[in-house]
DNA sequence: ACAAAAGTGTTCTCGATACACCCATGC
DNA sequence: GCATGGGTGTATCGAGAACACTTTTGT
């Protein structure tokens, strides 16, 4: 009880609402609770932040140590502050959504931390807290910024195929896309260039390796 | 200091980017400070969470608290926390927009609280934490939002004319509007009724009053 | 009569959608 | 030769932008 202010301060925590493409799904990750409340359970990596450091650090430190995951895209969703969304004592939360390319996660299998897994956005388990509604929300989100943004490209690998780009769009907004005018639009907007490569997959034709153009920019648009 | 914890928790504050529309322009609410730090300087009004009350609550009332204004459409921002962004303590601040049309804020003159005061929101004075990149955002935040959203009827009263909702638009926008385009474009929304009423207001055509139908969303739409 | 804001339609451009066939590859 | 995903063009429709004049009122 090291710890002591002259007036009530509540916790803050991060938590972080991961996807990623996997298996041809939108997947997310989470972290199985060893401990009360809700032990056994399902719920965001996540967790308190650190005195001297910023909401984003914290965010990022609390995914690395509980699932190993790092190098990922991170951005704001909302923050939850209901007095009794934790049963302990008065939590806030501040939770961000993280996009990455399941390539890029390799080191998640490999951490022994606390069991972690992703499941498919559609099939989740019962989850811990109001976690359910941050990933609705984070979903939401998601989707809304499709259209103005370059979102969808952090959930590739820097190179990539038109048809894994184009089945990054598909998954978030739950809804087939023709080819032609989806390659018109993305040749509309300038941020693809040739990288000259091409990846053989199945037993077809190889397809085109595109990269996103040194001037586009990375972070959201709006 | 009766409040004690195992490990360290932040301070967690409100604040709140309270815009009206003051003589054709877009205003803002601030406070000025009594005490260190940033004495004598402009601040948006917020202050600390109630451990039994949950963000909005707190954002509203510490906004009737400090200047007596309730009533008025909240939506949440931004939560701002680097660790030295309140040279104190470390404080986390969720920001909120709040949007209300001038008309209903005349409690504010009446109160005798701290000094504050609409200011114009491109001559703001210089502010107190980092409240400027508060109300930067929320500029960003509110054009992003008008058109996709019914933001922009929260800052007018119930009825109104089509002058005043179009000029709320190029406010915001920066940029003037069409009259005819405009027109054409509210129409097809199916937002608005006529009220069957009209105000005079200048020795020039009454203008019809109108009121968004019931139908029409007030909260955000996406 | 005139000053001042209210009110009203048409044209054009461009982005969004609908739609079908050939190509290169591995088996 | 056939199964599989890669790759390409045209026609249509609707939203958004440009643009000017008449109406109603008070003085």
């Amino acid at each position: 009880m090291a710890f002591c202010y002259d007036y009530p301060h509540p916790a803050v925590t991060a938590d972080v609402v991961v996807f990623t493409i996997r298996e041809e799904r939108l997947a997310v990750l989470l972290i199985q609770r060893a401990q009360a409340p809700y032990a056994h359970h399902w719920a965001l990596p996540g967790g308190f932040i650190e005195p001297n450091e910023n909401l984003e650090q914290g965010a990022l430190r609390e995914l690395f140590e509980e699932t190993g995951l790092a190098n990922v895209y991170l951005e704001q969703l909302y923050t939850f502050g209901k007095p009794d969304r934790d049963p302990r004592e008065r939590i806030i939360s501040v939770a961000y959504i993280a996009l990455a390319p399941i390539e890029r996660l390799a080191p998640m299998a490999a951490s022994d931390a606390t069991a972690a897994g992703w499941f498919d956005l559609n099939e989740l388990p019962p989850l811990a807290f109001d976690h359910q509604d941050m990933i609705h929300l984070a979903h939401q989100r998601l989707r809304a910024k499709l259209d103005y943004s370059t979102l969808a490209f952090h959930l590739l690998e820097a190179t990539f195929t038109f048809g894994e780009l184009q089945q990054v769009y598909e998954l978030i907004r739950g809804t087939a896309i023709d080819k032609r005018n989806f390659r018109k639009l993305m040749r509309g907007l300038n941020w693809l260039e040739e990288t000259g490569k091409t990846r053989r997959v199945g037993q077809h034709k190889p397809a085109k390796l595109y990269r996103l153009t040194a001037s586009t920019p990375l972070n959201p648009i709006r």
